[in-house]
DNA sequence: TTGATTCCGAGACTTCGAGTCTCGTATGCA
DNA sequence: TGCATACGAGACTCGAAGTCTCGGAATCAA
């Protein structure tokens, strides 16, 4: 076993909580490392030792959350409930998203994790929802909404039933 | 007349002037207004009096900048041409509008200044090469092309002949 | 039990950039 | 000749990121 103490599994799920809740009630950019600190109970510096930084940090709070939303679980999922449950959770993490894909631009680290952790498995999500499509559409298909998707999120504009409908359409004719 | 001493154009000038060369240079991030100051040879307050802040200015430099850009002259462009030009120039300030679209995400005001002087006019160039569409077909094929665009750009995939390419066959089937 | 090692909370500290304030000076209008 | 406003310069405040240090706690190995 590795010597010295261990890392404390608590204070790691506490800090993530605190991000979790003052992100959701103050934004991004309102939240300081030492917000966090103090709401989880925690010093600055533990949660230096553990992450590089706020950006990382709030994206291991929310990936987290990301993995525990409710999950369909038929075989093959339709395109129509994906889309809608993909919005209904885009639509509550609105903020969130823009803030982590605008501090990804300026974080090549966060960049990476980001795509792998919340662009590219909610593009596989989609895929899946097409194994009846010729595999050249699917990712036609998957391109397309995920950049339709994306678009109205950092021009903030609504992930409603309206855009759902009106993306099923342009998806219907492709 | 407006009493007192009047804004000094040449200052102004080179106040953008040095804000696109730093921002090509180095970067939106490492680019300070400070730095922007000492090159044009102006006192920061001068660049406070006339912008509210960083980012504004940018969008000021590159704005002008882009208005200066060569337009197609002709009557109907197609949309061919005009997706290519389109994205050689994205191309070259890719950075800067990565940087821009992501400080609006904690920006209202440059947000609906990026969104009048650069989305908003963009997406009018290509509706003009779209006249032979059905309108309700010209919108959807407007949205899916700055969709996939903007998702390049932000997910920093290249914008280059193979895209486009991709891009005019995606339009061509809706 | 003891020592080595790593973690912990706490808080002082450094660094850096945004934006403000002030001063002496310059430029236009009436 | 005033008045109003702009200018360059630079000191200044403010706030957040990230570092450093300390006394104390947890774990393992001897």
């Amino acid at each position: 076993m590795n010597p010295g103490r261990p890392r404390d599994e608590n204070t790691r799920r506490a800090i993530l909580a605190a991000t979790q809740e003052l992100v959701l009630e103050k934004g991004y950019a309102q939240v300081t490392t030492g917000d966090v600190a103090a709401r989880a109970g925690a010093g600055k510096q533990t949660i230096y030792r553990w992450w590089p930084g706020k950006s990382a940090l709030v994206l291991d709070a929310f990936a987290d959350w990301v993995e525990q939303a409710p999950r369909t679980t038929r075989r093959k999922p339709s395109l129509s409930s994906t889309l809608v449950e993909f919005c209904r959770a885009a639509t509550h993490a609105a903020p969130v998203l823009r803030a982590l894909m605008a501090e990804a631009q300026f974080d090549d680290e966060l960049h990476k994790r980001l795509l792998a952790q919340l662009v590219r498995p909610r593009g596989d999500e989609l895929r899946a929802c097409l194994v009846d499509r010729r595999p050249a559409d699917r990712e036609v298909i998957v391109n397309v909404l995920s950049g339709l998707v994306w678009q109205r999120l950092m021009l903030n504009e609504p992930l409603d039933g309206r855009f759902v409908r009106y993306a099923l359409r342009v998806v219907h004719r492709i």
